[in-house]
DNA sequence: GCCGTTTTCGGCCCGACTGTTTTCAGTCG
């Protein structure tokens, strides 16, 4: 069982606790063992194992057991009485916005209801509203909730948000009397997926707040209004059309200019990390919230987030490191690492051309590369027994050579790089002879089928791949697609430990369908010196932008520039790869 | 349930908003 699958139990417990009505504290325990887990590069599985769970926080004896119990049996007596008693459709109400444990447990002991169905009928019939601490509008609340919840999945991916949310702060901008708008939330800090959209805007004057909040509501791309006060309006949101159309939830808060700092920084996060910053705060006399940060002798002016850090004694954390994951103690004794910046990226390796599955030709992709800036790009179709994506034959590897060779006399400072995505075959060898795989200058080596093997038998799979001397690094490593393809089975830190042995690189997918390698195990790589490389995998030449999201991937991880790869300049890659090749 | 440079018991981050209330519970971030 890896970390992320421990984490969703325990998640799963938190959440069945809060309906049974349990001790909140309690609960709370839960989640942050929970929370604690999937933030850990190590494997919890093999702490049990070896018998150093101790060195997790905030497990005591009680979480420890339960957390041995789900590792060696994939649930607890705790988990399986939980869930025998709660019906699943209570679960779901949780997605109605406004709607927590407390009101769930209510309408299901009250009324008896049980899932989303029921609790429409009940509303509809107006028997909600007559509930103790409900009313009229709780009613009409969750049956506008439930239109939500059916149309909207619970999490979107960075890009999608992204493609929604950058219009509106740009929109929100324009508008007259705005002072001061940023992007906060989860999206802020860069995760994968999110649930929503947080913007926080200023005003010059205060009175005129509540207009641009009214205008807000009326810009395109809002489907419908939520909430709408002074300070706060709350819409949906609604990219593309039909059945395929995704709607987020976007809130928009306007504070007052002295506020800012502070309100940008509460409002993005993490919750986590928002607890730390307290904590420091209080150990210096100080108290910190939303509006400012107050000490004995009044209010500290900060004039931007990098102030509110300095004047709690720390470094200034980037949005993306902000998830309490050791970054607070880190700014305090000043060791927070310097990150890759996309400034940084001089090329990337893995892309795709109309010789594969692409749909621009060597030419368009190398010219977009040029367009981005960068001093090399790397193509890496697929290989022959993928022909389901049009590999390449190694005849038709050759020609592909020919005409590398002959765009490369058209320009100066600017290569292109012969490389292959080779398959990774179910028993670990590789989908092209020795002989082949050394003419190219670089080789990416993926899993495309057989995802069902068992973790041993994958995991020695791509070991076993790793050991080819020719394979410069390994291509998208889990396999996952995010919201719609778990990861294949496979022992990430035995790979990984691999590819530190055999000194080969770990890429991490940018495709936002894909970020994989995730930032939890960058940051592992990161402790065992294993080299990373981010890599669109573009399949047009406008993908290559993508690659933004893995610099984001990598940022989380707290990667710095000499671990990634693409930062290497022209002259650089090529040295490195001559210099593998002579070493294979 | 966890945890301890004021504590092994008694706290646990903090405040706003909403809707239900007449002093507050639940939800959210």
């Amino acid at each position: 069982m890896d970390n992320s699958q421990l984490a969703s139990l325990l998640h799963e417990i938190t959440t069945l606790m809060e309906l049974a009505g349990e001790d909140s504290f309690r609960s709370g325990a839960f989640s942050r063992a929970g929370r604690t887990i999937e933030t850990l590069p190590d494997s919890v599985a093999a702490k049990v194992k070896d018998g150093t769970l101790d060195s997790v926080p905030g497990l005591g004896k009680t979480l420890k057991e339960t957390v041995t119990h789900l590792v060696e049996t994939g649930t607890c007596k705790q988990l399986d009485e939980l869930r025998e008693k709660t019906p699943p459709g209570l679960v779901q109400m949780l997605r109605i916005p406004g709607v927590g444990p407390k009101k769930v447990r209510a309408m299901h002991l009250e009324l008896g209801i049980d899932t989303l169905a029921q609790l429409k009928k009940a509303c509809e019939a107006g028997k909600v509203a007559g509930l103790k601490g409900f009313g009229e509008k709780t009613q009409a609340k969750i049956l506008e909730g439930l239109a939500f919840v059916e149309q909207s999945s619970e999490r979107v991916r960075l890009d999608q948000a992204l493609a929604v949310a950058e219009p509106l702060v740009a929109s929100i901008r324009a508008l007259e009397g705005v002072k001061h708008v940023e992007l906060a939330g989860s999206l802020r800090r860069r995760r994968e997926t999110v649930k929503d959209i947080d913007i926080v805007a200023t005003v010059a004057d205060p009175k005129e707040a509540t207009a641009i909040l009214e205008e807000f509501t009326r810009l395109p791309g809002v489907e419908r209004v939520v909430g709408q006060g002074d300070t706060k309006a709350s819409v949906v949101t609604k990219l593309g059309e039909g059945t395929k159309a995704i709607r987020i939830n976007a809130d928009l808060r306007v504070v007052s200019m002295h506020a800012f700092p502070f309100a940008l920084n509460y409002f993005t996060g993490s919750k986590e990390h928002n607890v730390a910053l307290r904590q420091r705060a209080q150990a210096l006399g100080l108290k910190l919230n939303e509006y400012g940060l107050e000490g004995e002798g009044g209010g500290k002016k900060c004039k931007d987030e990098a102030a509110v850090y300095q004047a709690l004694g720390l470094e200034y954390v980037v949005p993306e490191l902000r998830e309490n994951t050791g970054e607070v103690q880190a700014a305090l004794d000043g060791k927070l690492p310097k990150l890759v910046d996309i400034d940084q990226v001089k090329g990337v390796f893995h892309n795709h051309t109309t010789a594969s599955d692409g749909i621009h030709t060597l030419e368009e992709m190398a010219e977009a590369a040029r367009a981005l800036g960068y001093q090399w790009l790397g193509i890496g179709d697929h290989s022959q027994s993928l022909t389901i994506a049009n590999g390449l034959s190694p005849d038709r590897v050759r020609d592909q050579w020919r005409e590398i060779d002959r765009l490369n006399r058209k320009w100066k400072g600017f290569r292109i790089l012969k490389g292959s995505e080779v398959d990774i075959l179910p028993d670990g060898s590789l989908d092209f002879d020795d002989d082949l795989l050394a003419g190219f200058d670089y080789v990416v080596a993926s899993v495309h089928t057989h995802f069902n093997q068992p973790r041993e038998e994958m995991t020695a799979r791509i070991v076993k791949a790793l050991e080819n001397p020719y394979v410069t690094m390994l291509g998208h490593p889990t396999g996952r697609l995010l919201l719609r393809r778990e990861a294949y089975a496979v022992d990430l830190e035995e790979v990984l430990q691999a590819a530190k042995r055999h000194d080969k690189w770990v890429e991490i997918n940018a495709n936002p369908m894909r970020l994989d390698l995730d930032w939890v195990h960058c940051r592992r790589a990161r402790e065992l010196g294993v080299r990373l490389v981010t890599n669109p995998d573009a399949h047009a030449a406008e993908e290559l932008a993508n690659t933004i999201y893995g610099v984001e991937v990598a940022r989380r991880g707290w990667i710095g520039p000499k671990q990634l790869a693409n930062t290497m300049d022209l002259d650089g890659v090529l040295e490195e790869l001559e210099a593998r090749r002579k070493k294979a």
